[in-house]
DNA sequence: TTTATTAATGATATCGTTATCAGTTATAAA
DNA sequence: TTTATAACTGATAACGATATCATTAATAAA
């Protein structure tokens, strides 16, 4: 059985000493060039492979990010999760990610788990954890951004949008072509324990058909279910009666697909028939025909600068501003009426 | 500045021995109930948080395992993902992705890398590799399971299927169909640099052609282009000569989304104008309507045996078979005419 | 009761780095 | 040339766990 080779064989071979080999790893400027040649070549002819883990050891600094994440289904997330990680990767440091589907049990045990990594820095979806969570949380003192929902006091950074704007300004865009008969489809019993995001949008929605002393007019689907269960579940409560209800808006991106796609599959026409939107966004959005209406919450923007903000945040680059509202953007798709000009 | 708290400390507070004290953290039933229960109430009162670090150094296992994919941009890879990172959970491993926008060099820079978290194996896409990095994954003697396509010989295990059976099949399907002029879209020049996937898939498709003494008719896209711009460049060669052509098969997921959604934009009626089908599937490809006519290549089920032959071989379980063919599944779809029994 | 066996505990060396501090050599200033 | 400063190098002690081996306590067998 041969030996695995360490820094001291490098240094060894080189006629260098363990630390000159270490520098010329972690920081070749500060070592002759001579030296640092010598060294260079010897790692290369050996096969020499360095032991981060030992290095962190010693250091301190494991250049370990985590990001907890609701699921891996939902493209909003891993769009997200690719923002993090291409910022990530720019300055080197590692993303370790953990997935806790909805539940803060889970998220509670993931982070207490990969807290025994010694990560630098960690983002988190959303703003409610569980006590102990947040208490953890708070004595590691670890920078942290908490992302897509605005909270007034975040453990530390908060980066996201208002759901509750969200709901308001796709009302108010349908409020603008005239609608008169919009709907919300909305889950009954939340299954996103993790917040109750559902609930701010059908109150942004709520709080702009009140202004326009308008009915709302709610539909209820159970959750979990996929795209396609979701759709069919309002077309059956759309088709009770038909007349009372002239567009629709659903809750979220997938059961919008899902709704709309029902709605082509059966042969009703979008938006002759009935107008369709949706709060949330995701790239399908605009490959259906016709594109569907939609909130875009930029999950790409906010994974991009929740990474920015917490880099910063660990280098002690003096961050004033602790939270961010990156805003919403209104997609005007096919699936609803052409404005009237 | 006080002084963290680590096993040390546990260990004094509780009247045990570090080494009591490790066991409990990693081996519980190794310790007596009574010094379990003692030891356990001092860690949650300190809030000693474990060091996995230390820990992976003096034992050699970090947990960790590394899986390397060209791109977070594309469902088929974060599905892959996703399987992949729900196995290893399972068994406690640490996931560390790394992406290498399909390029070779990069690929090399991110193994070498990644090496250096002393992973305890390695799941890749793809079967060709610069030779620096074939030798140092066989010098690192770590268990590797290279994706996606098959191989003869793989560097270790190999989980994936056929490319150009996948041609093959989509052909023959639209050869039933009594399809007689079947274009098939294929990149000029892939930008798929890490294999010839394309190339393959063409070869499928010109196969079964030929067997059915059917003319080839192909149609060059440039890449990398987005799924709109394939589909409008496609749709400007499919128009100069309308009647050369009953049918086209798109060399990927995304060309096939893309012709599709810019067909049906353009109120070109599929499949009653033209037919159309893909190499490769997506989740957003049965939500489209019509539905689109793929090959599914079962990213999820390709990421979940790589992880657990991986498993099984850092634990030495006796693996024999070394190539996994998952197979293609083929899906019929609504984009192409319905099968005339 | 005595002996053999098993379960539980502890002392200590060690994993492979890097931080720290001390020492040496090279370069610039006087 | 001498002195001051900067650049480079090296010896050594950690970092915080666990593996190993030795020891003691508890239980079963004789």
């Amino acid at each position: 059985m041969k030996k695995k080779i360490s820094i001291f064989d490098i240094a060894k071979k080189s006629g260098y000493s363990t630390s000159s080999v270490s520098r010329t790893i972690s920081n070749p400027s500060s070592v002759s060039k001579k030296a640092r040649d010598k060294i260079t070549s010897v790692i290369k002819k050996t096969g020499y492979v360095h032991n981060s883990l030992a290095g962190s050891l010693k250091s301190g600094k494991s250049g370990f990010i985590i990001a907890i994440i609701p699921t891996l289904r939902n493209s909003i997330f891993t769009d997200y999760i690719r923002a993090i990680k291409e910022q990530l990767s720019k300055k080197g440091y590692q993303l370790l990610i953990g997935v806790t589907d909805y539940n803060l049990e889970r998220e509670e045990e993931i982070v207490r788990k990969f807290l025994s990594y010694k990560p630098e820095g960690l983002i988190i979806v959303g703003t409610q954890h569980t006590s102990y969570t947040n208490s953890i949380l708070l004595v590691s003192k670890l920078p942290i951004v908490e992302t897509w929902n605005i909270t007034d006091k975040p453990l530390d950074v908060v980066v996201g949008f208002s759901n509750f704007s969200a709901g308001y300004q796709i009302t108010d865009y349908l409020v603008a072509l005239k609608y008169k008969k919009i709907g919300f489809a909305t889950p009954e019993k939340s299954h996103m324990k993790i917040e109750n995001r559902s609930k701010r949008r059908f109150n942004g929605y709520l709080s702009r058909i009140k202004e326009a002393q308008l009915e709302p007019i709610i539909f209820y689907y159970s959750e979990p279910m996929d795209h396609k269960k979701c759709g069919s579940e309002i077309l059956r409560q759309y088709k009770k009666n038909k007349s009372k209800v002239d567009c629709i808006i659903c809750g979220s991106e997938d059961t919008g697909i899902g709704f709309l796609s029902t709605l082509l599959f059966h042969n009703i026409k979008v938006p002759k028939n009935i107008g369709v939107a949706a709060v949330g966004n995701a790239e399908i959005t605009s490959l259906i025909h016709p594109q569907l209406t939609t909130i875009d919450f930029k999950a790409y923007e906010i994974g991009k600068i929740a990474a920015e903000n917490l880099i910063a945040r660990i280098n002690n680059l003096g961050i004033k501003r602790r939270i961010f509202d990156v805003g919403i953007e209104l997609i005007k798709g096919g699936s609803t009426m052409n404005q009237k000009n």
